[in-house]
Formats: structure tokens, sequence, C-alpha cells
DNA sequence: GATGAATGAGGTTTCATTCAT
DNA sequence: CATGAATGAAACCTCATTCAT
């Protein structure tokens, strides 16, 4: 046909080459497959990104741009770090919902043979977090906010680790599955509760 | 050369076997590669897997029943709740260490795509702890050794997911990245200062 | 941009095709890569060329016009068959340097597969060399100005056999290659002593 | 079928190969056209040979191979110069007759863009012949058997030079036009008529 | 029962050609 | 009339699986 690609093919293609990746890996995918749901010929992908490499890592970086925006959120709403603890949890629970496939590729990452793997791709994504939360617990400690006999880096650690399996615990199916034997097949419905419950454990962890 | 294998060349398959799976996914993993390492003829691995699904299976199994002993170590070590923590946490450090490759291998079972995820593996995986950890949560509870305003459930799954983080930052690469970028580039050889920090992370978060 | 093409794009892109053609053969050649080179869209070769053979065909013949020319000055110089060699080996050397990438077009239409080789380029190409040597050696041989005994289509073939290779000795890479391994390294820089050396060569052969 | 490759198909591979490389190039050649006409599948191929270019490789190896015991014949059989000539002459004719494919293939190694290309093929191949012709032609001019105006390389040059169209003209499809051109359309036939020609060319050549 | 060469479908990538702008 | 993105056939190569020995 040749006509010219819409913007809703353009996007359509990093859209479904994300969830694809997301879904069955990097090794798992097939660009023809991508092609074939984005409703273009092969060759446009082609003309866009490099290689299959080149198109995972486009949907990598966009995946992880849009959960940035949600952590800046958090970050600029101020407020101790049980408030800031609160947006997270809240947030973690509207974006993994409303776009899981960007946890999933995030998963993807830090699986072994991912292309992501060769790079320093742990140092980019995690630095940031990593010193945030790592700042907020040291001022809060020295304030006498919280507990003053921790260690702040593996505090922030801790925490981070609980963020992560909430994030994947919404969104991959195997975290799912758990999640659901852990805590009640209807756990996914009750938001509030897991708040509350994952708000108490944080805030007796953090008071000692 | 038509001897029958060796038992050592048939546990070779499935050890080798594991590692490729470990290291490189199941899409990236190829029969061949495995065969040639392991020192044995492709046909075998045919004659006793059915095919590469089933082979990737019975790594999985082979690897959760080898992790399985350590939790039941730690099971039948009575105590209290911190106390099994702590023999969980510990175990946690030496088997990841000693068996990364049995960690990785559970990790790619979480990834979507992979073959495990078609089938019901968490509940197999993933009740008898979480039914464990409930019920010794529920009991200190009950018993006013921990805090009673808490949901058990939720409790043990929060705590899982400590333990289940702290396994992967100790065998997985992007994982022990990250580990290193929160605690310091020599975070991998201070298992005890880890621990002690993860005991009083736990223990604030159960006692409130 | 939609600028009618200049005289200078139009030259460009037969030239830049020449190049690639030459360098790189038929099936090597993109046309993609000509555009870009010659700094024009794809589309206008298709709106001067009807693909890429007839590209292919245009810029063989261009450089067997220009080659002709050569010919034609050494015809009409007159003189003996020996004074048209000089001359003819003269502008070889010259030539061959000045232009190399038309000797290794047209060496590249004596390649079987070739789209060249389909047609009757041959009788185009070589029939009037042919006819002019012969005619030459034969009224030379009737004079007595060179030996009775041959067969003057015979000796016009073998005169023509070695112009070709001196052609291809200036200008193809294996054959440069090869004349340095029979002449010495520095044999692309002798044209004198190479041009009376094959003046010897020929000047026996037709004298007997 | 599974059934091991004969003899007979492994032969075939090359020979095959060996064909479509002469006929079509190399970027012209297909390996599916190859497998197909060979009547083996793909995979064997690359169970034999590395690649494409490995395949190629070992075509003109072999291709040089029995070109090169052609030589040795010609090399062994003594006598004068002229007296080396002339068994070349129908040594050349016979073989270029019966083997065409593997002139044709030793033409494409020549063209630019031919995998040959990067390496010092040429240096490979005509090193021992330029010495040997250099050497006859030097012993029989110092003993006065032929001119002793001449430069021994340079006549060797020629003289090769000579015998590569010779090949050519028997083998290629352009040259073989050509020849037809400059000879008339039996000459083919007429080896007897072409080898006296062209030792009265070469004998005249080197005797001055 | 073990072997490993053979198969061939399927994956990635290239590029000649078309045609909407 | 030029543009160059889009198309999709076709190329190279891999690898899960089979089966003759």
């Amino acid at each position: 046909m040749l006509k010219p690609l819409t913007k809703e093919q353009t996007d359509s293609i990093l859209r479904i080459a994300a969830e694809e990746f997301a879904d069955k890996g990097f090794s798992g995918t097939a660009i023809g497959s991508i092609a074939g749901k984005a409703g273009v010929s092969v060759g446009v992908i082609y003309k866009y990104y490099a290689g299959k490499e080149d198109l995972f890592n486009a949907c990598v970086a966009k995946s992880l741009g849009t959960m940035e925006e949600v952590l800046n959120t958090a970050k600029t709403s101020g407020g101790s770090m049980l408030e800031m603890a609160d947006v997270l949890i809240t947030e973690a629970q509207r974006f993994a919902k409303e776009n899981p496939e960007y946890i999933r590729l995030y998963h993807q990452i830090t699986v072994s043979g991912s292309p992501a793997g060769k790079t320093q791709t742990a140092e980019l994504i995690e630095s940031e977090t990593a010193r945030l939360y790592e700042g907020f617990i040291k001022s809060a400690s020295e304030k006498g906010a919280i507990r003053r006999d921790i260690d702040p880096a593996a505090f922030a650690f801790f925490f981070d680790n609980l963020m992560m399996m909430l994030h994947f615990s919404y969104a991959c199916d195997y975290y799912k599955d758990r999640f659901r034997i852990y805590c009640g097949d209807d756990v996914l419905d009750k938001d509030a509760f897991i708040k509350e419950q994952l708000m108490k454990f944080i805030g007796g962890a953090l008071n000692g």
C-alpha cells in the first residue's frame, strides 16, 4: 500500500514490541510477530530500529522513562519517609495495574540472558532510587524520626526490595499467582488492605 | 561408542542444562550446546526427556527440590519466628553462593514466557512456604510474641518477598549489581552485616 | 525539495553507479547506496532507469563509449601496426590509471552472472576492435611488413588478449597484485619500461 | 529422511557449489539453490562449511588444486621454453573444456567484490607460476636459446597473460563469444590451429 | 541403547521496487 | 517531478527434533 505510517502505527510498533518482549522475553520474541500484530511490514521495523536488540532497548527505555515519572511524583511530594512510602505504594498499585507490560519488561531485563545484561543497566536504573531512599532514611534517622541503630543504605535496600516485589506482584503472572497463594484469590482487588498492611510492616521496620 | 550412559553422565546432563537455562533462559539455550558440554550426544537427551521443555521442567524440579531441603532444615529447626528468620537468612546466603544456578533458574521460571508459566508452577512452589510462614506468624501473634494488629498472610508475604530478593541479590547478575549499588561494592562479602541489618528490619516489622 | 535534478546530479548517478558496480559487482551493489552517495533519492533512479539492470547497462554503455574514444584516437593515428601498438599501450596505461573504474566495470561484464552476459554484449564491444586489428595485421602481412605465415585473425586475437590484460593489470586489484608479483612491487610506476618490453614482445611475435 | 549423505551427495555439494559460484558469482549465488540442486537440505551445508564464504573458499581451493596439477604436469615435462609452452597450451585447451567451471571460478576471484579479494589470494595463486616462467625464460635467455635483450620477469608476465586469456577463452561465456568474434564461429573446435598460431606468436616473441 | 548427521521450519536482516505526498 | 518510507520476497543461518546405524 505504501502509505506512510500513521502515528498510531509507529506508536503501535513500540507498544506491541514492549508487550511481546515483556511476555516472551528477548529470544522468545520474533520481529515478524511484532510486525504482524502492529499491522506493519517487517521492513519498517528495520527502518526505525537498527535491529532486534535496538528495538528491545527502545522498549526498555520507554518503559523505564514512564516508570521514572512515577518516582518523581513521589519524590517531589515531600513529607516524611512514611508519607513517601504511602505515595509510592499507591502509585505502584495504580501503575502496575495500568501498565503491567512496563513492569514485566523491567522484570525481563533482570533476567540473565537479556541483552540489557551486557551493559551497566542496573547502575542507570537503580542508582537514583538508591540515593533517594538512603538519603531519606539517613536524615530521618539523624532527626530521630526513625530508629538510629540502623544502616540507611541497607534499610533503603530492603525497602526497595519490598517495593520491587510489590510491582511484580501486581504485574507479572508468576508473582500474581504467588500473591494470591499468600494472600487469597481476591488480593489483587484489595489494594487498600495491602497498602495498610505494608505500611504497618514498613513502619515497624523503620521505627524498631 | 555405544556404552550405556554412566550416572555421572546423566547427572551431568541435568546439571549442565540447569546452568545453561539459568544463564541464557529457555529460548536462548540450545540443546546441542547442553549435549556438547555434558559430553553426550543430542540423541540421549531425547531418550531421557521428551523435548526441550521437558528437560527445562526437569531442571526446575531438581532445582526446587534442592531448595526445599534448605527450607526443611529451617522449618524443623524449631524456635521463634525470628530464630527461624535467622536460620533462613544464613542458609539463603550460603546456598545462593554455593548454588547460584539454582536460584537463577528459579528466577527464570518467574519470567513471562518461560515454559513453566503455562502450568500451576507457583502453586507447587510457593504454597508450602506460604502456609509455613503464615502459621508461624499467626501463632506468634496470638501468643503475643509479635504484634497482634497485623494480617499474618500479608506479613508472611512481605517476609518471603524479602527472602526472595535476598536470594536473587546473592545469585543473579542484575540483582547483584543492584545490591552493590545500594550497599557498596563489597557488600557481597559482608554476610554478617547484612544478616544483622535484615534481622533488625524484620524484627522491627514484626514487633511494631 | 522537489527541484529538478541538475545535470551534475544526473551525471553523478551514472558515475557513482559505475564505481559501485565496478567495485562490488552487480549483485553486491545496492541501489540505495548509489542514491545515497550520489545525493539523490532512490525514486529518481527509477525514473531515469527501468531498474537495477538497466542502470548497470547504462553504466557499461557509458564506460565502453569512453573506452572506444581511446581506440579511435589510436585508430586514426595511422602508421604501422607497431606504431599503433605503441599508441595503444601508452593510452592503455594512461587511461587505466585515470579511469580505473571503467576498466573494472568492463571486467565485471566479462564475469558469468553479470546481467550483460545475457545479451550479445561481446559482439557489440569486441567486433570493431577485432576487425580493426585483423585488417591491420592482414595488410601488414600482405605488404611483407610482418611475417606472412600467420593467421591475421588469430594474431589479432592474441594481440588484443595482451592489451586486455594490460588494461586489467593497471586497474583491477587482483590483476594489479599479480602484476607486482610478476614484475616487482614498483612495476605500476614503471610505465615506460613495461611499454618497451611489451613492444619487444609484440614486435617479435609479429615479425617472427 | 535422515539418511547419511552418500559420498556422491557430499561431492555433489562442492561440485554444484563450484558451478553456481562460477556462473553467478559470490553474491549472486544462494545457498538454498545449491542445496536444492545438490539434493540435500540447507542444514547439511552448514554442517560441512562454516558459512557461504567458507563454502566459496572450499570451492576455490579445490579448483585451484586441480589446476595446479596441470601445471605440475607441464613443469615436470622438462624441455625448452617452447616445449613447455606446447604442453601448457594443449593442457589448457583440454582442461578448459573438461572443467570449464574451475576456470570460471578462478575468473570469479579476480573480480572486485569477491570474498577472495580480501586476502593475499593472488600471492598464493600466481607466485609459483611467476617464478617458474621467469626462471625458464631467464635461463633460456642466458643460454642464448632466446633473445637476450629482454626482461625475463616481464616476458614471463606477458606469456602468462596469453595463457590466462587462453583458459578464459575456452571456458567463460563472454570470452568464448569474443574468441568466436575474433577467430570465427568454429574456433572452439579448432584447437590444433589455435595452438599452432599461438606457438608462432610466442615463438616469435621469444626469439625476437 | 547411544550416536550425531540430516532435516527443514523459522528467525533475523537486506534490498529492489513502488507510490502517496 | 523528486522524495523516501513502506513493502515483502528472499537471503543467510540456527537449532529442535528425528532416525539410520
